[in-house]
DNA sequence: TCAAACCTATAGGCTTAACTTATGGATCTT
DNA sequence: AAGATCCATAAGTTAAGCCTATAGGTTTGA
């Protein structure tokens, strides 16, 4: 059985005649003849009586007739709900983002991006660790990430979006020279808050740390995150945020320096090579444009 | 789209990948392969993430998978509607017969029928007069047919059944020579009850007593057949029915006499040439059996 | 009653597409 | 690191679908 088959079957109800329902669909209308035959043929009894100038559904026909429109509907419904995904009038698009990322930039992006497309359902992944992010990626788990550069892998392509330096949070009271950068190696003495290894913000502070020379004094390792600048406000230690968290903490009473050297890192928007989902497509274009302002 | 497409992408998700699902179909992979590709081309839209060894539904091919299933479903339904047709598990046999042949012999064909096939219908269609017969059968409307030899349309076929003979049905009381055959000429002076010109039997009365050389007195002439025998028996005038018909007048008091010459008439089953439905073609073969025994 | 119009079936030829095997590229496993 | 597994691509063959032209039959109108 075939779908032009069955359309051909209730056209010829619906118009009345297989030259009519030839002409409507188009195709020539012996096309039309010997694809009703063969379906005949194949279902093993004849759908119409030929009556020579007039058809008339047969006992089998009527029977095929419901169940075909249905078929024919569903297929349409087939179409649709992809059309309605590809046009982004539905469907979900998958983000993962180091925790970092999710509350500046992910989260003005995904509300961009909600307005534009008020259909498409967003979900955010969070990744185990740095690398969980590409592996998410790579299996197609997630179609868009949002990591740091560099991204190492050919099955994997990058969007540059931003800069982010690492600054220094410090509790309320700390004294640092003001209007100057802080000598990384200040920080020597400084009690750390930081998130467990493997996580990417804790190796970019150990690499920066031991460029410097010095050794990191763990005070407080901890997988929430959540809790790092309360720990800050409650004088539990320093830490190094990325510079939008960095500066909600200031707000919050810590004190907040930037460093010599800066560490900083590039954002980039990571995605599989090859084409998108539109969903996706349009989510990358909004994160490039958005960076561009 | 294809409902042979559809089947691939169905068992490309029930089957966890392509390779399993060439098999399960079973077709060769590459044939598998292009042919999503093709759907997907038609529709715009990936509906697989391809991962190098494991294959993922895009939120396209999610939106799809749900009416495509759906559509696997009616295509089967629709052909479980027509086999069941086929396979006189279901559907509808339409026939027609002249009125004086329904009570014998349709009814009793009809009853070893249905007793045969339960879940066929049958409908039984009263023709307007003799031609009606067969444009009930031409037209389509009806598949088979019980009625008078000959039939000499090129587009009927015909299986003669029985031969039927045509018998007085006088008053009671009414003196007939026993034993022997009424001359058709002793009719002359009886007031005939028949039906309407253009029936097939009054055409057959007509026709005998013309051969005969008298001249039919109509007495009563009327569409409602289930009055003749009640007309007889009041003693409104006499007929010719027959012979089934006219026994069942003689049990009720009517004089019932054999004539002569007979008339007789050939009752056949009319059909389209070529082929019936099963259910027309058992009915078929039922009758033809039920009259050789 | 005959011819014209109309409708479906068949025939022949062509084009397209669907399948096959063989092979390449990539990934996962041992 | 090598083999196994899986999907994609290539090339060639076969089959199916569609077209035009035409035949056979029926209905309609003059």
């Amino acid at each position: 059985m075939d779908l032009r088959q069955v359309e051909y079957v209730v056209q010829i109800v619906d118009q009345g005649g297989f030259t009519k329902a030839a002409a409507a669909v188009p195709v020539s209308q012996p096309a039309l003849s010997q694809a009703v035959r063969a379906l005949e043929r194949e279902l093993g009894i004849d759908l119409f009586h030929r009556l020579g100038r007039k058809v008339r559904l047969t006992p089998a026909g009527e029977a095929f007739l419901a169940p075909a429109r249905q078929l024919l509907r569903d297929a349409q419904s087939a179409r649709s709900a992809v059309a309605a995904v590809a046009g982004l009038t539905a469907g979900r698009l998958d983000i993962v983002a180091l925790p970092t990322l999710v509350v500046e930039p992910l989260v003005d992006l995904v509300g961009a991006f909600r307005r534009q497309h008020p259909q498409v359902t967003v979900r955010i992944t969070e990744p185990e660790d740095a690398s969980a992010v590409l592996d998410l990626l790579r299996t197609g788990v997630c179609e868009v990430g949002l990591g740091e550069a560099p991204v190492d892998e050919p099955a994997l392509a990058t969007d540059h979006l931003l800069d982010q330096e690492l600054l220094a949070v410090l509790p309320p009271g700390t004294v640092v020279p003001s209007g100057r950068r802080l000598p990384i190696a200040r920080l020597a003495g400084v009690p750390l808050i930081t998130t467990p290894t493997g996580t990417s913000t804790r190796r970019l502070v150990s690499d920066a740390l031991a460029a410097a020379g010095i050794a990191a004094e763990i005070a407080v390792e901890s997988d929430h995150r959540e809790a790092i600048v309360p720990l800050v406000l409650a004088g539990a230690g320093g830490s190094l945020l990325p510079e939008p968290l960095a500066r909600r903490a200031e707000a919050q009473g810590a004190v907040v320096a930037r460093l010599s050297p800066a560490i900083r890192r590039s954002i980039v928007l990571v995605r599989r090579t090859g084409t998108l989902s539109p969903a996706a497509q349009a989510f990358r274009e909004l994160a490039i444009a958005a960076v561009g302002r």
